[in-house]
Parts: C-alpha cells; sequence; structure tokens
DNA sequence: GCTCATGTTCCCCT
DNA sequence: CAGGGGAACATGAG
C-alpha cells in the first residue's frame, strides 16, 4: 500500500493520536528494528512526548522531545490507533499512551524502525534522496529529469530523482502524460517534461485526501488485470515488467 | 501447488 | 560510472 499519498496519511494519522502524550510503554519486534533494539527503543522514548511528525518520500520522521523516531513502510507496513492492547500478528512496534496505542503493522517486514539523534543522524538513516515529489518545482524537476537516462519507469521510480512516487503511482503519472514507461527519457521534449511533473503532481494531490492511492478508473489502479481497456481510448492494456516491476500501459495512447 | 504483490538493496552484466 | 535484470527479504492472497 504505501507510497507517497499513504504515507502523507499516515504522518496525519500518527499526528491526531500520538502527538502530545507522554509515552507510557514501548513493544517491538527485534526484526524490525534496524539500528537499534527494543531494550534501547524503550529506554530512549519512555517518558518523551512526540511533536509534529514529517515526511519526506515515503519516510515518516517522527521527532520527540529527545531522539526521533523514523518509519519506513516498505510494501505492507499500517498504522493503527487502538485502545485496547491486543497484539495483532503483524504488529511490529507498539507505542502506548495514557489514552491508548499506536501500533505498526508489517507483515512482510520490508519495511523498518529507525533511531535517529538529530538531523545529520537523519541522513545516515534516509540515504541519498531526492526533493519530494509533492514539494518539487516544475524548474527543479525539469533540471533533475534532463540530467538522466534510462527508461522513464525507472527514474520515476527512482528515490534519489525524485522521492514519494511508487510503482502504482509511476504508472498512473506515465499513462495520464502519455509517456509510454520504456521511454528513454534522454529523448522527453520539454513539453513532454512539464506533462510529467504536472500529472505527478495531480496524481498525488488527487490521491492526499484519501491518504491513499485511489482506485480511480483514470488512474488505471483498478485497471492492472488482464483484459482491462483504456479508460482513455479502450485500447486493451498491456502488461510488461520495465525496470523489474509489472507495468501496465495504454500500448496507444502511451509513446 | 502455482504466481504475484503498492519497496529497497545487493550482486552480476553490459 | 550508469543502467538493466534478477534475486532476496517474509508472508500472504487469489
Amino acid at each position: 500500500m504505501p507510497e507517497l499519498p499513504d504515507v502523507e496519511g499516515f504522518r496525519r494519522y500518527f499526528r491526531r493520536h500520538a502527538v502530545g502524550k507522554p509515552v507510557r510503554g514501548v513493544w517491538a519486534d527485534p526484526d524490525e528494528l534496524r539500528n537499534t533494539d527494543p531494550m534501547r527503543l524503550r529506554r530512549q522514548l519512555a517518558g518523551r512526548r512526540f511533536v509534529r511528525p514529517r515526511r519526506h518520500g515515503k519516510w515518516l520522521i517522527c521527532p520527540t522531545t529527545g531522539p526521533w523516531l523514523v518509519l519506513h513502510f516498505g510494501m505492507t507496513g499500517e498504522l493503527h490507533w487502538l485502545d485496547q492492547h491486543i497484539r495483532h500478528r503483524h504488529a511490529r512496534l507498539i507505542l502506548q499512551f495514557p489514552d491508548g496505542e499506536m501500533h505498526f503493522r508489517d507483515m512482510r517486514k520490508l519495511g523498518g524502525v529507525w533511531l535517529a539523534q538529530g538531523e545529520d543522524d537523519l541522513r545516515q538513516v534516509l540515504g541519498p534522496l531526492g526533493p519530494d515529489a509533492l514539494r518539487v518545482s516544475a524548474e527543479e524537476f525539469d533540471r533533475l529529469l534532463r540530467a538522466r537516462r534510462g527508461s522513464a519507469k525507472a527514474t520515476l521510480m527512482d528515490q534519489t530523482f525524485v522521492a514519494g512516487l511508487g510503482n502504482l503511482t509511476v504508472d498512473a503519472t506515465l499513462w495520464r502524460a502519455r509517456i509510454h514507461p520504456r521511454r528513454n527519457v534522454r529523448t522527453l521534449a520539454a513539453r513532454e517534461r512539464r506533462a510529467l511533473h504536472r500529472e505527478m503532481k495531480r496524481v498525488l494531490e488527487e490521491s492526499l485526501p484519501h491518504g491513499l492511492v485511489p482506485s480511480r478508473p483514470d488512474l488505471l489502479t483498478a485497471s492492472r488485470r488482464a483484459g482491462s481497456h483504456c479508460p482513455r481510448c479502450g485500447t486493451v492494456l498491456e502488461r510488461a515488467t520495465v525496470a523489474g516491476r509489472t507495468s501496465w500501459f495504454c500500448p496507444r495512447c502511451q509513446r
């Protein structure tokens, strides 16, 4: 599930439920902790209060008055606020507050939990990331894109190019911009590069109110199966592996 | 039993 | 060095 709009939804959810309250208890699955362990995490967070969380790409950063909790959701991560202590089988981290608990679940354990001690430490944890896809300007996007080679799909998926897009949002962006996923970005005209930026923003912004990537037909998110048709021209959609991921596209609209 | 899965990283080629 | 392909991670769903 988690691409940029989903993580932005989690950010708001975390802010609404967890900010400003003292941490009363911490439980963690050691497998999910990437640069700490359950004992240390508990000592670091106990008694602290979270302040306003922020997001960069698919990363959720939750600073406290002391250390910062950093979450990545992988492919199956999600947050749940519960008033009762019921540990779901996929629970990987539980933060207990006076009035409830924030549960981080991650079925496939492809996500993770980190601890950072400030901005410098955070940069180490996040690694090299491009600008957030929701905040990057058209000018900056164009400048970064012109410096790239390779397929449009691989470029948009690359978090060091722009941070936050995933398989679904990239396919939706390419379909709207009428660009074939295998198109070499060096061959893109200026107006195609502008279209990519514009449609990327539209896909993300339209998904934000849902807090997740929506299933609107014109976003292709509901059309990812054999025999489905292009919502624009009716042509049967094609499926192909591009940049290692399953891509759905319209062979007629996307060039 | 089989295939595929919204992410990232690492290894091997070209 | 930049890109592409494939595997791996762990656990399902169809």
